[in-house]
RNA sequence: GGCCCCGUGGUGUAGUGGUCAACACGCCGCCCUGUCAAGGCGGAGAUCGCCAGUUCGAACCUGGUCGGGGUCGCCA
């Protein structure tokens, strides 16, 4: 046996017994003829003390060791002396007093120091030597914590009935959504299988097969360009079930979500019921599908009284079908020159024509109404009044106005008020904000490749009221049983009820542009299946990565991930992605076509 | 693919045209029996990511390139 307890496990209450203790050295302070280590485990830090006195002679010295060595102690845990307890360690009351010891391992010096109060060392480094960052505490808690939470949910979806069931890894390519990652087949040269973007279409098939309530946490692959909530690989809960309505879905949800955080030990607080909002009022409010409902700042809309404007960049959009649209920012007259230039800046970088800043002043001892803004020539004071009046903007705050094309002013409008939000630290960070975003369009305009897309997926079922008009011409019209969780401006979950019948299932494919022969060779699988009585069926999906960023405050999906790979989907610990042997190509039928990239 | 930021001993930083590239931590050695981010003294360790250019002279300026991060496109 190497340990008898933790490293943070030992109290007051062992004192005076004998106990045997395994970890790393932590921290070596060497008094010369005394010698104290912090010994470390994963669940903390426990001071012992060498003093020759009462130590057994050994193969190494104790003044030899070394940070990250890797030692068993056996001694007596020992009440610390008057004045020398350490309040900042769990474990500060007592100490270990060693009278034997064993070298199980010795370690080199480490590529970067683990200690907590040094600055951060550079992701690649730490990305490269993992397993060593991976000691860290604040690392440990973090996958305990992704560890919690996937314990809860498994345990509250076998409690409502659910079964989790394994699905293949290596399925079909589809050209529906994200580039596929794709692996050779030895047995059949020149074909390929897909890894799944998600268990889709597999779930669903059983559903056919009356499984009733399934659900998997599971590997989802997309070939995309990651982002600092984006990586190649990720984790979702999947789950779908029988015999359900959308209202059925969210609840299940709801009511999962809202256990998970009450489960865990965490400082956040979170609200219950979660807010609902549909996908229209979510654009028009707040420019995007996922609003971070934390603070308010909603998107005005200020076309009607910018239409007769003299000023013609107003008037000019309205003209031409576009809108006014802007944000009052609550104290926003303080921002410097600077900041507001910076803000005009980020516009036109999310693609804006321009943005139009008015700082209404503060005037104290005055009931005059002045404002400041760069075209305030072109402005008059009427008509900064009037919207002030109407939108409640007050002396002291900034209007902020962007003119264009309706949904592209939200989007901008969305994007200053997520930066607002941070810069102007308008929001708690111990809060947690859900709500459902519900009722998406079912199809999406590609204007690159000129055609329709699914906003979700092509199984989304279309609201009651459309689905016997299900057509090209009402595409744009149409609503489906589609939702996401959103949480903190964070898309955490998504799902939608799904289509059922084969009929509509090849209308909707027909939309997208699919020939009847083409539906037939990437989706007979499903099409067949729902001609023996498929049951209506839905479900969502979590994305665990996102969960436990929520919950642990983490701002990038790399921290939440045990082994994460960098934004150009390079894997430092392996060095993967990287060349096969020609043996191994020649075996898939597979050449090189710049062989210079291949120098096997 | 576009845009923005970063790259200096093992680690984190300073250094924006001119003698041996500075500091902290870490590391090595010596001293030290109550420290806990121990302390004291001493020491080793960097051709400043790479390539080219400008210049009498480049860590510093310019161009390119590689790597990292953020973001837009992309992500059914």
């Amino acid at each position: 046996m190497y340990r008898d307890y933790y490293c943070n496990e030992p109290n007051e209450k062992l004192i005076g017994q004998d106990v045997k203790l395994s970890g790393w050295i932590n921290k070596r302070r060497d008094h010369g003829g005394l010698l104290f280590i912090d010994l470390r485990d994963r669940s903390g830090l426990i001071q012992v003390v060498f003093d020759p006195d009462n130590l057994k002679e050994n193969e190494f010295h104790w003044n030899q060791f070394r940070s990250e060595w890797v030692i068993q102690v056996q001694g007596v845990i020992q009440k610390r002396p008057e004045g020398t307890e350490n309040l900042n360690l769990p474990t500060g009351k007592i100490e270990l007093i060693a009278k034997n010891y064993k070298v199980l391992n010795v370690s080199k010096t480490l590529p970067f120091e683990l200690t907590d109060f040094k600055e951060e060392t550079d992701e690649i480094i730490r990305l490269k030597y993992r397993y060593l960052d991976l000691r860290r505490s604040q690392k440990y808690e973090i996958l305990n914590l992704r560890h919690k939470v996937v314990k809860f949910i498994r345990d509250y979806l076998d409690t409502n009935g659910f079964l989790e069931i394994e699905t293949p890894i290596l399925i079909k390519s589809t050209p529906e959504g994200a580039r596929d990652f794709v692996v050779p087949s030895r047995n059949n040269q020149g074909q390929f299988y897909a890894l799944p973007q998600s268990p889709q279409q597999l779930k669903q098939l059983l559903m056919v097969s009356g499984i009733d309530k399934y659900f998997q946490i599971v590997k989802c692959f997309r070939d995309e360009d990651p982002r600092s909530d984006r990586q190649p690989e990720f984790t979702q809960l999947d789950l779908e079930m029988s015999f359900v309505t959308q209202e059925d879905v969210l609840n299940l949800t709801e009511e999962m979500f809202t256990g998970l955080i009450k489960s865990l030990d965490i400082d956040k607080k979170f609200n219950s019921p979660f807010q609902r909002m549909t996908y229209d009022s979510a654009m028009e409010l707040y420019g995007t599908d996922k609003p971070d409902l934390r603070f308010d700042m909603q998107i005005k809309d200020f076309s009607s009284l910018s239409k007769d404007n003299p000023f013609k960049v107003l008037s000019n959009t309205i003209k031409n079908k576009g809108v006014v649209k802007g944000l009052v920012v609550p104290g926003g007259s303080a921002f410097s020159r600077k900041k507001i230039d910076s803000l005009v800046e980020y516009t036109r970088e999310l693609g804006g024509s321009g943005l139009i800043w008015i700082v209404l002043e503060e005037n104290p001892g005055s009931d005059d109404f002045e404002f400041k803004s760069v075209v305030r020539k072109y402005l008059d004071l009427d008509y900064v009044k009037n919207i002030s009046t109407t939108h409640n903007a007050k002396k002291g705050d900034m209007i902020l106005l962007v003119a264009g094309e309706n949904k592209h002013t939200l989007e901008i409008l969305g994007q200053l008020r997520n930066k607002l939000g941070r810069d102007l630290d308008l929001f708690d960070k111990n809060e947690l904000n859900f709500c459902f975003i519900t009722d998406f369009p079912l199809f999406e305009w590609d204007e690159e490749n000129k055609k329709w897309t699914s906003s979700h997926h092509p199984f989304t079922m279309p609201h009651e009221e459309h689905q016997n008009n299900i057509t090209i011409d009402n595409a744009s019209d149409i609503r489906a049983y589609c939702y996401d969780l959103v949480a903190n401006g964070s898309e955490i979950a998504s799902g939608s009820i799904r289509i059922h019948k084969k009929e509509m299932q090849e209308e909707v494919f027909s939309i997208l542009g699919y020939s009847k022969n083409e539906t037939n060779e990437l989706f007979s699988q499903l099409l067949d299946a729902f001609e023996y009585g498929a049951p209506p069926h839905g479900g969502i999906a979590p994305g665990i990565d996102r969960i436990i960023m929520l919950l642990s405050g983490t701002e990038n999906i790399r921290d939440v991930i045990a082994f994460p790979k960098t934004q150009s989907g390079f894997d430092p610990l392996f060095e993967s992605p990287s060349q096969l042997t020609a043996e191994q190509l020649n075996e898939l039928g597979i050449s090189i076509k710049n062989p210079e990239n291949n120098s096997n």
